[in-house]
DNA sequence: CTGTTAGCGCATTCAC
DNA sequence: GTGAATGCGCTAACAG
């Protein structure tokens, strides 16, 4: 491995002007550059990250923290994410992240941490502040409340899900099935309240509001769906699922056992994938713009990165309707 | 931050024995363990992975090197390969490659690569064969017959689009459409050479080969079939597509112009990624084993890290069919 | 403008 | 069994 001594000897300079030459640091000779350049050139030098780092104390590096990289939402944003990262000078480590494996976590070495529909635990979380790692989370965290918060971007789950809700009621629907993960700390969990929010906000009673779990995946939704219809007559009119994985199995449960939608059932998706435009019917949605949140993400952690520890507020983005064959179009629709 | 130093300290000991209690070597007394691990306890040491690395000389991270990540099939694998990779004890660097990305992709400070879908420059080759550091790929890169060959983990093409040919001439097809991408250094381009050879094998001249190309994603194999449709009669009767997120586009501008499948065109994909089930009709395809891929990516990555730069042998998986609405099912089918 | 030097935190050889 | 000392490759005072 060639290093800086071979440089600079081959350069005939110190080793420090190869370290200036390389960072553009005090005004060196315009010939004594050239010199340097060229032999870097011809050793075909490359510095080496890992000393720099270790001097710097920056790894240029950041951690994601996803959830399930199978579903195209967290793939598409973590496509967005390395843009973006990309131009602000940084590398992504990713990582399928699960509680029991926070000792590997905190054996990176990252400048900071994004997760992805991801919670961390409060003894990591102070971990963390202790070391000064700035960590950030696209959807917000469940643990917001936390001693050490976490800032987030996020839609505005409330506001989407009141003019769904608004929507159903206006199809006639009066007994509404919100489908979710099941588990607290599931990144949907947040979606789940702002859905029972937006029901209440709406006039109905927590009576109207069933609760189906299908665990954030399409395979486990279908066989939700799957054990309802196998019972007999589908007791269920309109479904919400809090993402378009549960909708796509729910979807397919419903067509298997030849339950009409949108005849006789409303389906309604979230993130609005790719996927929900193919299927038949396609699945009307609430798009979550990815792009536009992956670049807030980086913002953020970079402001954290810069002025240190200082509060920073999280970002609330707008969801939009995305209208689709899986739920009626009325003529005068409320979203217009 | 603790180093070292301070642990050495406040457990009375020398700086080297926590060393060695942290690597498990030189028999270190019980007690004097004991004593040293209560340090790291209290103190919430955490060893300096970049300082490690820097004398160790190996990272733990391996670079991977995706084409488009918003493909459910890439993100598949990256899932499957993350999973290995911490088996192996490695962190994953993620990141989207092209050409012109190459100076960044040297400086990346990883102990491997790994491919996927991606071919790297003749140049970059060598750079990293200087260094030592191993490349793997999956799915055959287009310059397999470099001077720094990179050992491969792909399905056999040839013989998977062979029973397709057949299947389709079995059909009464004997005009056949292959949707590609169009680039050479595509990773798609193996899989057109591969199909190109099963139509001469299956003895269909090469005029009844039609080559389509599709960009490799859904909006330009949409796009392509439209602009083939608005001209009037469309003139194909079995399309296979390179990839399944080509063929989704395929199906939905297919659709899109009242053009029946499987009744007036048999589609096939490639892959069998999930949205393929999902469609109406859900589109045949060619299942690639992505869980199995990733692993012997893993096991050919490690063998190349242990045993120099031996050379090492490609592994060629079996890819499996599966009909679908896509394409009629034959009484006796060739498939089984 | 350029050279000398002191660490960054760790693993390891060599004494003891 | 344990400690002292060296160096991985680099940056950044500081001195000249």
């Amino acid at each position: 491995m060639v290093t800086r001594n071979d440089v600079a000897r081959k350069a005939g300079v110190s080793v420090a002007v190869v370290s200036y030459v390389m960072n553009n640091k005090n005004n060196v000779k315009p010939e004594t550059r050239q010199k340097v350049l060229k032999a870097m050139e011809d050793l075909h030098y490359m510095p080496n990250p890992t000393a720099r780092s270790l001097k710097t104390q920056k790894t240029n590096q950041l951690a994601v923290l996803v959830n399930y990289l199978g579903n195209p939402f967290e793939a598409g944003i973590l496509l967005h994410l390395e843009e973006e990262a990309r131009a602000w000078g940084f590398s992504l480590v990713f990582q399928s992240y699960r509680h029991d494996r926070d000792e590997a976590l905190k054996q990176l070495a990252v400048d900071g941490i994004i997760l992805l529909g991801q919670s961390l635990r409060e003894e990591t979380l102070r971990f963390f502040a202790r070391r000064n790692t700035p960590i950030v989370s696209i959807t917000k965290p469940t643990n917001a409340e936390s001693a050490h918060p976490v800032p987030y971007v996020d839609i505005d789950w409330l506001e989407s899900y009141g003019k769904v809700v608004r929507l159903l009621i206006a199809h006639g629907h009066d007994d509404i099935v919100f489908m979710t993960h099941g588990d607290e700390n599931s990144a949907l969990h947040h979606r789940t309240e702002a859905f029972c929010l937006a029901i209440a906000e709406q006039g109905l009673s927590e009576h109207q509001l069933h609760l189906l779990y299908g665990g954030g995946r399409y395979e486990n939704a279908r066989q939700c769906i799957n054990e309802i219809a196998e019972t007999g007559r589908f007791p269920y009119t309109a479904i919400q699922c809090a993402n378009d994985l549960m909708a796509i199995g729910v979807l397919s449960a419903l067509k298997e056992h030849g339950i009409g939608v949108p005849g006789q059932v409303s389906l309604v998706g979230s993130e609005n994938i790719l996927m929900t435009s193919e299927t038949e019917p396609a699945i009307a949605s609430i798009h979550f713009p990815r792009a536009e949140a992956a670049k807030q993400a980086l913002i953020l952690l970079n402001q954290l990165l810069q002025s240190g520890d200082k509060a920073i507020g999280s970002i609330i983005l707008e969801g939009s309707w995305v209208q689709r064959g899986s739920i009626k179009h009325l003529p005068n629709d409320l979203h217009e």
